[in-house]
DNA sequence: GCACCAATATAACAGTGTTATATGCGGAGC
DNA sequence: GCTCCGCATATAACACTGTTATATTGGTGC
């Protein structure tokens, strides 16, 4: 919480541009996907020219990139959103549903952040080591989260202490990711069978990363 | 092996050229990416004009179409080419492992594949229902191999009888494909940490599959 | 008020996929 | 063997795209 800083009021409608220009281009995504961005059609919508998008993020590609971001900051308040229930095992199982639920929700988004070609954006990667690409995601707070119920599952005892909660914490993502990849694409024929099939692959690797203490508590979470 | 078919040479000539447009494309899509494909470089590669795109497949989304079904053969290839062990468990395990390889070694291929924006193919849609859209990639070979490999683990009495293969495959295809989705992505720091990784998470959603008499079977496999 | 600088608008450039038109070549009928 | 028809092809135009060069405008500091 800093207090105002004494901002110009052209830096003011700089920053109102540069909003409405990441709402407007938002609205497109939503609407038509990725591809339906234009920066002609996006510069008209906002009654500008397309220069303002070179001033306000440098192209089209720094567009798009605050658009990941932005795309990382939903699904990070989805999973803030999840109830954390003092199990961390039912704690992580929300998480996963609230992914799903994002991934849902916000196809075009979820279709944005699992574009392999999507370079990505400066704010989101490490300082320190750039490579490899991915890796300033590990510090967001959508993976964070995840990452802290992991924690909880080890301190708890239903993980073992010997793992490491990174590798805990990507095999989870790799299946919950990789389902909400394939629902987005069609795999399954409606909502239901594909949910169903959801809770059964995140439950399948739930069960094989478990403890056997951890293992005997989960199974008296399915069965009640 | 069917007789040759009176094919006139015009025939043959057009089916030389899309042969010639595919494999220029391919080579386009390896080296560059799949946005590197542009009708009017491939046509002055292959010596001829844009219209012959538009005869041979109907345009580029047809050209598209053609390198995604050559992308599920080079699959099904890969995964033909594992060594089928008398062990439907080491076989399966075999499978996960030819699909990370096929990802690996056609990076371009892959990311076409996992492309949601991509429409399935007429000959990959399964005929009658032509919803959902990735339903017929159900029919192909490149999944029914897999399916074949859980169809014995069923039989063998390590996954149990009572679930359905589909959501068996399902699940172990959502984590693999999963993984190697993150791992194109740059996720990991380097290829040996990511195969570490690969192997947990498959390790894991076999684990949680598996009857107790599966599991046994499994960890004198791994303890091995 | 004036000078300067940044942001903008206009327009041009180099591409893209697609389509309309015209040319030419190959196969069928006589 | 010749004619004629049809289809595949080439050329060129169209409607787009992102990017860039140029000129004009607008706000800020002096």
């Amino acid at each position: 919480m800093t207090i105002a800083e004494p901002e110009t009021i052209a830096g003011k409608k700089r920053l109102a541009q540069r909003d409405a220009l990441l709402d407007a281009a938002s609205e497109m995504l939503v609407h038509g996907g990725p591809d339906s961005i234009s920066l002609r059609k996006l510069a008209s919508r906002v009654g500008t020219s397309t220069m303002a998008v070179y001033t306000a993020f440098g192209g089209k590609d720094g567009l798009i990139a605050a658009l990941f971001e932005e795309a990382f900051d939903r699904l990070a308040a989805a999973e803030a959103a999840a109830p954390k229930h003092d199990e961390p095992l039912l704690w992580l199982g929300e998480l996963a549903g609230a992914y799903r639920g994002f991934a849902l929700k916000n196809p075009s988004y979820y279709a944005l952040m699992i574009s392999a070609t999507m370079p990505i954006p400066e704010s989101l990667r490490h300082k320190e080591t750039a490579e490899p690409a991915a890796r300033g995601v590990s510090q967001h707070a959508s993976y964070q989260i995840m990452l802290s119920a992991v924690e909880a599952c080890i301190a708890d005892g239903s993980f073992p202490s010997e793992k490491d909660p990174d590798e805990l914490a990507g095999a989870l993502w790799s299946a919950v990711h990789g389902h909400c990849s394939l629902e987005l694409a069609g795999f399954y024929e409606n909502r239901e069978t594909a949910e169903k099939r959801f809770n059964l692959t995140t439950e399948a690797v739930l069960r094989g990363l478990l403890t056997p203490k951890g293992l005997e508590k989960f199974e008296s979470f399915t069965r009640g």
